[in-house]
DNA sequence: TAGACCACTGAACGGTGTTCAATTCCGCAC
DNA sequence: GTGCGGAATTGAACACCGTTCAGTGGTCTA
C-alpha cells in the first residue's frame, strides 16, 4: 500500500515545483516582480492551487530565504588551513562572495524589510546558529594563536566582521556606489581595515556625541 | 498680475502637499504600505490628480529620498573641532543616529531596490558631493595630523568607514539581529574598528581565494 | 461675454494577493 | 463495477494596486 507515500511524494513535488518557479522568477527578474499567478502560470496550475501548499506568498520567499540560509552554511563553511587568520579572511569573503553570487538570496535573507518573519525567526534555523559557531570557533582559534588581542571576544568580533563586509556587500548590491568605485575593492578593503582593526584592538572608548 | 504667480504658488502647495501625505505615510506604515489612493485620499484630492504633479509614484519617492539626502547633508556637517580624529569619528557616528532617527528615508536612500533611479542619479544630487567632500576633508585632515598614515587616502578610507556603518546600521534597520545583540553597540565596535584598522594601515595584500 | 486653458475627476484597464463555493479526481470498500 | 468520501483543484469573485484618458468645471484673458 504505498499509495499514501506516493501521495505524499506528489504534494512534495509540487510543492518543490513552486519554489522552483518563484526562485526561478525572483532570481530572473527580481523579488518585485515576481506574482502568485505568474508561478501558477510556470507550473501550470490555477493560482488558487498554490493556496493549498504555502499559506500565502510570503511563505514562498519564507521558504527561499531559508534555502538561501541553507546554501550560505555550505559555502561559508571551510576547512581549517594552516593560517588561522588567513581562514577568518576566507569565511568573510566568501560570505561576501555569496552576496554576489546568490543576489537576490541575500537580499531576500539580509535586506528585505518586508518579510519580517525572517528577523523573528532567526533562532528557528539551527543551521545558522552552527554556521555561526564554526566562524566563531575559527576566530577563536585566531585569537589563541596570537592574531587576535587575547581578550577579543570572539562572537563579537564576528559580528563586526559580518556588519562591515555586510555594508558592502549591501552598498553594491542596492547599486549605491558612484560610477567610478570598484565594489570588489571596497568590500576588500573593509574587510582588511576591520581585520586590522580587530587585531590592533579597539584601545580608545568610544563616546558618541550626542550634543547635535 | 499676481495671478500667474498665485496659481503658480497653490501648485507648488499641492505638490507639497502630496510630499508631506507621502512622508507621513511612509514614515508611519513604511515603504510598502503607501499608496496612490491613500495620498490622494489624505490631501483630499482624486488619485488621478496627483499624477499632474509627479509623473509616477516612484518620482514621490524619488524627491523623498532627495529630502533625505539634504537631510542628512545637514546632520553630517560638522563644525571642525580641536580633535581631528574625534571629528571623524562623530561625522560617522552621525551618519549611524541618521539610519535611525529617519529610518524609512535611509531605507529609501541606501537600502531601497526598487527606486533604482536613485543609484544612477548619484551624481544629481549636488549636495551629496559636497557633503563627501567635506567628509574627506576632515579626513584629510586627520591624515595630515598623523592619525593615520600619511599614504592614506581619504577617499577610500570615507568609503570604507561609510561601508562599514552602513553594515551595522542595515543591519538593525532591516531588524537581522539576533535577540540578544545590542545594535549601538555593534555599530560602535564595528566604527572602532574600521578606524583603527585604517590607522593601523592595512599591511597585508589581500588575495581573494577564488578555488571553491 | 466668448473662448481658451488648465486643474481636476470618474471610470476604466490590467494587474496584484487572497478567499471560497463548487467541481473534479482518485483510492477504497462493498 | 459501483458508489462513496475526502482530498486536490478550479473559476469566479473581492478588494486592492498604479496608471490612463475622455470629459467636466471653473478661472483668467481678450
Amino acid at each position: 500500500m504505498g499509495v499514501k507515500e506516493r501521495q505524499e511524494r506528489e504534494k512534495e513535488a509540487v510543492g518543490r515545483a513552486i519554489l522552483d518557479a518563484a526562485r526561478d522568477l525572483f532570481v530572473a527578474e527580481g523579488y518585485q516582480h515576481v506574482s502568485i499567478r505568474k508561478i501558477a502560470e510556470r507550473i501550470e496550475y490555477s493560482p488558487a492551487a498554490i493556496y493549498s501548499y504555502f499559506p500565502s506568498k510570503d511563505d514562498i520567499f519564507y521558504a527561499l530565504a531559508e534555502e538561501g540560509f541553507r546554501m550560505l552554511s555550505d559555502r561559508v563553511r571551510i576547512a581549517p588551513g594552516p593560517d588561522a587568520l588567513e581562514d577568518v579572511r576566507r569565511v568573510c569573503w566568501s560570505f561576501y562572495e555569496f552576496s554576489k553570487e546568490h543576489a537576490e538570496h541575500y537580499a531576500l535573507m539580509f535586506l528585505d524589510r518586508s518579510v519580517p518573519r525572517i528577523s523573528r525567526d532567526w533562532g528557528r534555523f539551527g543551521f545558522v546558529h552552527e554556521m555561526q559557531q564554526d566562524a566563531a570557533l575559527l576566530i577563536q582559534r585566531a585569537i589563541d594563536e596570537g592574531f587576535f588581542p587575547p581578550r577579543t571576544d570572539a562572537r563579537a568580533a564576528l559580528l563586526v566582521l559580518v556588519a562591515a563586509v555586510h555594508g558592502a556587500a549591501a552598498m553594491c548590491l542596492c547599486d549605491r556606489m558612484a560610477p567610478g568605485e570598484d565594489p570588489n575593492a571596497l568590500a576588500r578593503d573593509t574587510l582588511e581595515a576591520t581585520i586590522a582593526g580587530l587585531r590592533s584592538g579597539i584601545t580608545q572608548t568610544f563616546r558618541p556625541d550626542t550634543t547635535h
